[in-house]
DNA sequence: GTGATTGCAAATCTTTTGCACTAAA
DNA sequence: TTTAGTGCAAAAGATTTGCAATCAC
């Protein structure tokens, strides 16, 4: 099974046209098979180092940039403090708890439901951010 | 005219409980009589300088937090690099011009919330931030 | 071999803090 | 008079950068 899943890691990023080291395969099977979909730098850096893998908090940054740039997560922005990262790049929409500061997909059917704005002539609309802040 | 916006300004930091000092009320005069109603420290700073109020940017800052925990401003989380304030703070959604870096507020009746989702026992939707992110 | 990636430490940028001084009630 | 607010400079915290060593293709 771990074969399977670290090929499959491989075959991800080359097919994203991502340079293939060490360092990228690791975290990219950390990120793409772990339990959290939703990380930040410091929260992969300690998930790597707690799995053994010897990275630097440099190249942490660069990956998450790495692989968002070509396509493989999605940024969101939540937080002031700190960037997450998302591996689910699919449209959808997300809790975030508020006291747990935990950042949750919305499934499909329970969403927020809009009605899409008219915008400017010549404009394009790239992506709709709802976040559902949720405390208590 | 002026007398009348500086009142105005005076007694909206008194109702929300706020201590009036003259640097609150400069720059209360500039959040809430300004044109521009989305705000980031530096931005609020630099206006502040160009109208020639002194005031630290410590200050700016420390008046940002006062006045939103008081409920005359309301922090728009938007962009992981600086944080910016809304004193619009009724319930309404966003258009970011990414190519600009401008916030603009989205005009009521052209962007609707249609059904909230539903959320686990216990907890409570404290905000639903929509963000409509414009390029092009 | 050649150009991209890594790791480290230093730099950067925004925001916060400590503390002496000043101002508001 | 007493407590809160201000300003400065220093600190903090997240992210980035420069550069020499290393690795992928």
């Amino acid at each position: 099974m771990k074969a399977k899943y670290y090929s499959s890691v491989i075959s991800r990023l080359r097919a994203a046209g991502v340079r293939l080291t060490k360092q990228r395969i690791a975290l990219g099977r950390l990120l793409f098979y772990g339990s959290n979909q939703h990380v930040t730098a410091d929260n992969l850096y300690r998930e790597a180092s707690k799995a053994g893998v010897k990275v630097s908090l440099a190249t942490v940054y660069n990956t998450l940039h790495e692989f968002t740039a070509a396509g493989l997560l999605r940024e969101v922005v939540i937080d002031p403090f700190r960037r997450y990262f998302d591996t689910n790049v699919s449209e959808h929409q997300h809790f975030f708890f508020e006291d747990s500061n935990e950042l949750v997909d919305i499934k499909i059917g329970n969403s927020v439901v809009l009605r899409l704005p008219s915008i400017p002539a010549g404009k394009t609309i790239r992506c709709v951010d709802v976040i559902v802040r949720v405390s208590g």
